[in-house]
DNA sequence: GATGAATGAGAATTCATTCAT
DNA sequence: AATGAATGAATTCTCATTCAT
C-alpha cells in the first residue's frame, strides 16, 4: 500500500518529475503529491500542531476541501508522509548496509545519506526527525515505533559486523545501534537548530557535511579517548 | 528568577514532601508545586499540546481557574518547568564535570545521573527530553537555547579534557559534545519506547541502568571497532 | 409534470423491470429511475438529512456528478419522489373510495393498500411517511400540503358516507378523517419500529396485515367500548 | 438521572419559577434551563437539523461555548429534552390512567392533557412529536423507542379496561393502543399544520380543544358507523 | 485564595454543488 | 452522458483565558 518514493536522491530533484509523454498527466495524482509536498513544507515550518489544514492548502495553491478529498484528515497526511518516505529511507539504509563494503565505509555512507538528505530536503528531514519520530501517533502499537525499525536495521548490521570481526563483541549490538542512531539524530538536530552557521558555498557545504559524517563515524568506531586516532 | 530545585535526587523521593501539621507556611507555594508536578505528569502522558489546562487542574485536584492564579498561561507552566528543572539539571552536570575525577568516571556519573533520573522520575525526563526540545524550535530566542547550554557545558568539559590530555585533540569538542549528548538522548528515547523490557526487581534495575551508562561511555571513549577495548 | 407510477402494485415487483436486450430506448430514463430507487433506499435507511448525495450515487452504482444531470439538487430528488409517488398513492386511494362498495370494504381496502405497500416496499413507505411529512413543515406552500390533500380525500369520502347513511352525522368529517389517517399512520409507525415481530412465512404475513387492517377499521367504525362488536 | 419536570401544568407557567428567597439563584442551573427552553423554541421553529447551536445560544442570550459547558453536543440537548420532558409526560399519562374514573373520562382527560399541552406550550409539543419521535437517535435500541413506552402504557390501560368490562375483548389491546395513540398524534399534527384556524379567544380555544378531545374519544369508543352514538 | 461559569476565537471537517475533461 | 476532481460556505466543537462570586 505504501508507495515508496526514492526518498533521498543523490542528485537534486529535477524541476518536474512528470513523466514525459504524458502531456499534462492525470489531474488528480499531481494534486495529491502537491499536497504532500506542501504539507512537508508547512509541517517543517510550523510543526504538525501549528500547521492548519488551510495553511497546507494555501501552500499547495488549492482549496482546502481538496485536502479532504485525498486524505481522511490531517493526521493521515502525516501517516502517509511516514509510510511513503520513512519506509523508503529505511530501505536505502538497508541497501547500504548490505553493499559488501568495509564497515567504516558503510557507516560513512549512511551518515552521508542522512546529512545529504538534510542538505537537499531539509523540510523532509525536519518532519521525519521532529514530528514523526516524536508523534504520539507513532508511539502506538500497530503503527508501532517508526524508530523501532531503524533500530532493528542497525542491530542486524552490527551483529553481522561482529560476526565478520569488524566490531568488538563485548558491546551489545542493541547498545551500539542506540549509540549510532543517537549520534546521527543529534547531528541533525544540531544542524536544524543552528542553520545559520552553514557555509554558503555549495562545494564547501558538501565538504562540511562529509567531514561531519566522517568525524562522527570515527568517534563511533575508535572513540574519543586519547590515543584513539593512533590505532 | 528561576528557583532551581534539586532535580534528580540520588535518593527516592519521600512519599509526601509536605510534612502535615508542620510548617503550615506558604500554602500557596504548595499549590504551585502541586500544579507543576501535575503538569509534568500530564505533559508526559499526553504531550504539551494534548494536555488541557483542565487536565492539569484535575490531576492536581484543584479548580482550573486557580492555575491562572499562579501562572500567566499554559505556556508559562512549561517555561517554568524548564527554568526550574532544566537549569538545575545543567548545574548538576556542571558539578560532576568539575569534580576532578578521571574523565571516564565523570562521564559515567553524568550518564548515570540521567538514567537514574529516568528511573526515579520518568515523567520529568520525558517532558524535558521530548517537550522542551520540541518546543525549542518554535520558542523565542532565550528559551530556544535550552539545548545550546547543554552543548556548551559539554564543549567546555571536552575542551578541558583535551587540554588535560584525556581526549584526542583531532576531534572538535563540538563534534564530540554532539555525539555524547546524542547518545544519552537516544538512550532515553529507547527507554521510553520499550519500558516493558525493564527488570522488575529494583536492584537489578539499578544494575541494568549502570551497565547501560558504562557501555555507552565505553563506546564514546574507545569506540566499537575491533580491538577498541584492548587499548 | 408528475409522472404517476402505479405506486403499490398488488403483484410483487418483477426482479428487473428492464428487459435486457429489448427496448434499449431511453437509457437516460433508466438511470433517472435508478437514482430515484437508490434515493428511496438511502432515505429510508438514513433519513433525508443523513443521506449524502454520494451515498445515493454509490447505491445507484453511478458517479455522483450524474445525479446533477437528472436533478437540480438533492431537494428535488425528494420532491420528485413525492410528486411521482405520493400523488399516485392519492389517486389509488381515491379510486378505492369511489369503487361503490360498502364503506367498510372500501376502508379495509385502503388500509390493506397501505399495509401491503409496506409489506412489498417498506423503504418507499418509510420515506413517504417519515420524510415527506417531516419535511412538509419546512417546505414551501405547495408541497406543504402533501398531507392536506390526503385529508381532503378522506373528508370527501366521509361526507359522502354521511349522506349515504353509512356514517354518523354527529361527528365532523374533518375529525373522523383525522382519526382514520392517524390510525393508519401509527400502524405504519408501529410496524417500522418492530419489524422483528413479523411472521416469516409470506402467507401468514399477508394474513397478519389483513387482520390488522380489519381490526383497525372495526374500531374506527364500531368503537372499542363494550358491546361495540355486537351491533 | 433524568430530572422530570412537571411537563404540562394545567395552569399557565408563572413568569419565573424561581424559588423566592434565593434572590438570584445559583448562576449555573438557570442557564442550563435557559438553554433547554431556547433549544425547544429553536427546534420547534427550524427542526433539529435546521437548528444551529449558535441559534440556540443566541435565543438563550448566551455565548455558544456555554452550550458545550452544559451539554456534550447538540444531540445531547435533544436527548435531555426527551428524558426530562417525555418521561414526565409518560408519568402524567400513567397517573390519569390509574385515577379510578370511568374509562371514557380517563381517555378524555388524557386527550385533554395533550391538547392543553399544545395550547400552552406548542413548541414543546412540536419538538416531542416531530423531532423526538421521528429522530433516528431514538429508534436505536438502548435509548429505545420513545413511543414504545407510551404504547406499553396504553396497552396496560386497555388490558385492565377489558378485565373491568369497559372494553370489547375481541380487539387486542395492542391494536386499540395503536389506534388511540395514532388518533392523538394525528390530531396534534393537524393542529400544528393549520395553526391559523384556531380561535383567537382563549375561552373559545379551551372549548375548541375540549370538543376535539371528546369527539376523538367518542369515535374511539363507539365508532363512526351509523348508529354508533345511539348505543 | 478558590471556584467554575462564561466567553469566543480558532480549527477541523463535511458535503452540496460546479465544472473541466 | 458520465466522471470525479475541485471548491468553499457552513457548522460543529475545543479549549485557553477571563471574571463574577
Amino acid at each position: 500500500m505504501p508507495r515508496p518514493v526514492s526518498p533521498v536522491p543523490e542528485v537534486e530533484p529535477t524541476a518536474k518529475p512528470t513523466k514525459p509523454g504524458a502531456t499534462r498527466v492525470r489531474r488528480g495524482q499531481d494534486k495529491r503529491d502537491l499536497i504532500l509536498q506542501a504539507a512537508i513544507k508547512v509541517f517543517a515550518r510550523a510543526g504538525v500542531h501549528g500547521a492548519r489544514v488551510s495553511d497546507i492548502a494555501k501552500e499547495a495553491g488549492i482549496a482546502y476541501g481538496l485536502v479532504y478529498h485525498y486524505f481522511k484528515n490531517k493526521d493521515e497526511i502525516l501517516v502517509t508522509i511516514f509510510e511513503e518516505q520513512w519506509l523508503g529511507f529505511l530501505a536505502a539504509v538497508r541497501d547500504i548496509g548490505n553493499n559488501g563494503q568495509p564497515l567504516r565505509d558503510r557507516l560513512v555512507s549512511i551518515a552521508a545519506l542522512i546529512l545529504n538528505a538534510y542538505r537537499l530536503r531539509p523540510d523532509w528531514v525536519k518532519v521525519l526527525v521532529f514530528e514523526i519520530q516524536r508523534s504520539a501517533r507513532f508511539a502506538q502499537p500497530g503503527q508501532v515505533q517508526a524508530m523501532r525499525r531503524l533500530f532493528d536495521e542497525f542491530e542486524d548490521l552490527f551483529e553481522r559486523a561482529q560476526v565478520d570481526g569488524e566490531m568488538r563483541t563485548d558491546i551489545r549490538p542493541a547498545v551500539s545501534a542506540t549509540m549510532f542512531i543517537g549520534a546521527l539524530e543529534i547531528v541533525i538536530t544540531s544542524l536544524v537548530l543552528e542553520t545559520a552557521a552553514l557555509p554558503a558555498d555549495e562545494t564547501e557545504e558538501r565538504a562540511y557535511y562529509l567531514a561531519f559524517a566522517n568525524e562522527t563515524v570515527e568517534i563511533f568506531l575508535n572513540g574519543c579517548a586519547r590515543g584513539g586516532s593512533t590505532r
